[in-house]
Parts: C-alpha cells; sequence; structure tokens
DNA sequence: CGGGCACCATACAAGGCTGTATGGATACAT
DNA sequence: ATGTATCCATACAGCCTTGTATGGTGCCCG
C-alpha cells in the first residue's frame, strides 16, 4: 500500500506561481496583519496544501520580504511624481488629493498595514521612515516653490501629509467620506496653504471627481 | 518521592497582584504589541511561573479586557478637560500641545497600542472611534468659541488632532523633537489656526516648557 | 511513448502557547 | 501550634504553527 491513497481533487489543474502566494498573502497581511500571514492559512486560500508553499518559497521569511518589496514597487514615489511639475498650487494640492483618494495610484491599506508592521520591526521601521521623509521633504519642497519661506513650507509639508496618514489610520476615507471631504474641499485648502483656493479651479476639480466616481 | 522537590528560590518572598501582571502586560503591549502579550512571556518578566497569572486571572482574554480598562482610566478624557476651560484661543492650542508633550498626563505609547490593537478588533475599534471622535469634536468647539465658523471649526480640529496621532505613530516625538518643535512653535500655530500667535503667551509658553524639561 | 521536470499532497518532527489539575509553600488567625 | 486561606510551582493535555522528507501526478519534449 502506497502513502498516499487520497483521491486528488480532480478540478484542480491550475497552477500556481510564486507571485499567487505572494497576492494573496498581501491581502492577508492588509486585511489582518503580518502575524496573520500563515502559511496554512493561505493555502487554504488557495485550496491547495502547504506543500505548494515550500516548492514557491523556503521559509516564511523569504515570503514576507517578497511582501515589503512588493509594496516599495507600489506605494514609493507616487506622490513625489504627483507634484513634482505641478504649474500652481491650487493644482498640487488638488494633485495631491487625487492621488491620496486615487486607490489605483496610491493603496492606502497596503501602506497602514506596512506601518503596523514596521511598528515592530526594526528594519522595515528605517525603511519606511526613510520612505515618509522623502515625501514629507517633497511637498516641502513643493509649499517652498510657491512662495512659502523654508520653515512654514516644511510643517506644512508635514501637517498635510501627516494629517493625511491618519485619515487612513483612523479610517475616514471610505467612499462617503470622500464625497463629504469634498464638501470641505475650501476648509480644508485654506487650512493646509493659509490661502484661499482658486474658485475656477476648484469647481473644476469638484467636476471631475464627481464625474470619475470613485473606484 | 514527592511530586515537587526542586528548591524554590529563597529570595522570592514578594507576593504578586493582578495590579502587577497588568502592569507588566501594559508595558509588553506598548512594546511589542497584544499578540506579545503572552501568559509565559509576562511570567518570565516577573520571576514566577505561569501558575501564579493562572491564580489571579482565568483567562488570558480577562487580562486583555483589564488593559483595555486601564487605557480608558488614563487616556480618556484628559485633552477634553485640557480646554475646556481656556480663556484664550492661544492657551487653549498651548495646552493642548502641552498635554500632548506631557506624558504623565496623556500616555501616547499606550495610545499608539491601542489604536495598532483596534485595527483588528471590532468591538474595541468601536470604543476608539467614539474616543476619537470626541476628542475631535472637544477641540472643534474650542475652536467655535473663538469665531471660527463651523465647517472651518471642525476641519481645523480634524486636522490638528491628526495631525498629532501621527507625529505620535510616526515616532516624531521623541525629547529631541519636542525640543525642535519648539522652535517652530510660531509656524505651527499660525498653520493650525490660521491666526498669529502673541508674542508674549508664546515667550512664557517657550519659558515653562524649557524650565520643566521633558519628563 | 517514455523519461524527466514542475508542481502538489501527505506524513512526521519539533516547538510554542493556552488552560487544567494538583501538589507544595508561606503567612496569618485562632 | 495548627489549621486555613493565599499564592506559586510543576506536570500534563490539546491545539496550532513552521519546516522537512518523501511520495504521487500531470505535462512537455525529445
Amino acid at each position: 500500500m502506497t502513502l498516499l491513497t487520497a483521491p486528488l481533487k480532480a478540478d484542480r489543474n491550475v497552477r500556481l506561481t510564486a507571485a499567487d502566494w505572494i497576492e494573496i498573502a498581501l491581502k492577508t497581511l492588509v486585511k489582518s496583519g503580518v502575524e496573520a500571514v500563515q502559511i496554512a492559512a493561505l493555502a487554504r486560500a488557495l485550496k491547495v496544501t502547504r506543500g505548494s508553499f515550500y516548492w514557491h518559497f523556503d521559509t516564511r521569511d523569504e515570503l514576507l520580504t517578497a511582501l515589503i518589496a512588493e509594496w516599495q514597487a507600489r506605494n514609493t514615489g507616487v506622490m513625489v511624481e504627483a507634484i513634482a511639475e505641478a504649474p500652481t498650487l491650487d493644482e498640487g494640492i488638488l494633485e495631491l488629493f487625487a492621488v491620496w483618494v486615487d486607490h489605483t495610484r496610491f493603496d492606502p491599506d497596503l501602506d497602514s498595514a506596512i506601518r503596523a508592521w514596521a511598528k515592530h520591526d526594526a528594519d522595515l521601521s528605517k525603511t519606511l521612515k526613510a520612505e515618509d521623509d522623502a515625501r514629507i521633504n517633497t511637498i516641502s519642497g513643493f509649499f517652498g516653490r510657491f512662495g512659502y519661506d523654508p520653515n512654514e513650507a516644511f510643517i506644512r509639508a508635514r501637517i498635510i501629509y501627516l494629517t493625511q496618514i491618519s485619515f487612513y489610520a483612523l479610517g475616514i476615507d471610505e467612499d462617503a467620506d470622500v464625497m463629504e471631504r469634498l464638501n470641505y474641499l475650501e476648509a480644508y485648502f485654506r487650512s493646509f496653504t493659509g490661502r484661499d483656493i482658486d474658485p475656477d479651479i476648484c469647481a473644476t476639480y469638484r467636476a471631475r471627481v464627481l464625474k470619475e466616481g470613485q473606484p
């Protein structure tokens, strides 16, 4: 009698790749945190056994490292590019808002998950801090290009970025909240920049967001 | 031969209480997250065995519930009280800053740990959201008392509170940073309120913080 | 058509964590 | 001093996790 006599699942003819494992691991990471990224759980979700995992990866740590790499590939540099060539202050700020709301360009849930993870991982913490600094410096430089003195530019960059990070952390960024935030657009702009937004640009932005809807 | 023949630690004549377990559990929660609040680890830190724990508590969940109660007792309502009777805008804002920096009145690390925990605990998430809303509403009402229209008061309350939450989350609230922030005081005040701070009040505050030092 | 590789299932070993049962040890009151 | 309540140590059971070893299956290619 052989070691294996149980019948195979006849309907399974798809073969998995490492990317499949990374994908389901990312979802699990976002939904339930690193601790929940357990091989057995992922295997159940993929309807295979852990044997598959250990063919594609050597250890669990290898998978976790791949997750961080994936985050860097997706979320690093997006908001830097967004405002790099903004012609006016108003359009730059609105472009920032747009990036933060467009989850296809920037994945806030993944960002939050990484942030929670980094809380108890020294290496990841350093990487994340560097990314945060880079983002803030970019925004700071952006303010600087439009007449703010360096001190105020830096502080306003911090405030606008940190506020957004908390928006994600507190989960007040759901679809309904995004629409609500659109109503407060002038107030946000005024608070963040200390100036009043151009009514025309504001109206154009509102129309654009309302037309596109929220993906 | 009896079941127990190993020598006891002769130097141990202190008896633990449930409060001792809660205390070490809080430290562990803050340092390493809920997942790290494991009975064996706490027992090692207290130099006893798990047998002690199960005399003071029935289950691990009972301890975790006690941790949440402890957080509510410590951090709930502090910043509400801080600005409840502020006579001027300037003094109210500075009092807020003072609370956020004085870790004896408000424990930001504990707040952050609870926030991370709530991310994967639905009940705690509700509790925390209610607390966040209460804090923001208090600050919003505070702004409202000093001539801001309701919309702008609410937005400015959100911004100042959310910025502070991120300060804690990103860990840019260490002693050195607090001193650095003192230099940016006027810029922060101006960005948060849209007004300029009273120079006298500002100077008084600076002197007070510098004299007290950071605990 | 047969061999070989890619991919997955199963079984097993080792360790960690929770909770229970029960046997000592210490202090305090009667 | 002796009993009793309080507090802790030890041992055991059950479950879950990672990682390894090995057997089995299907596809492709010569």
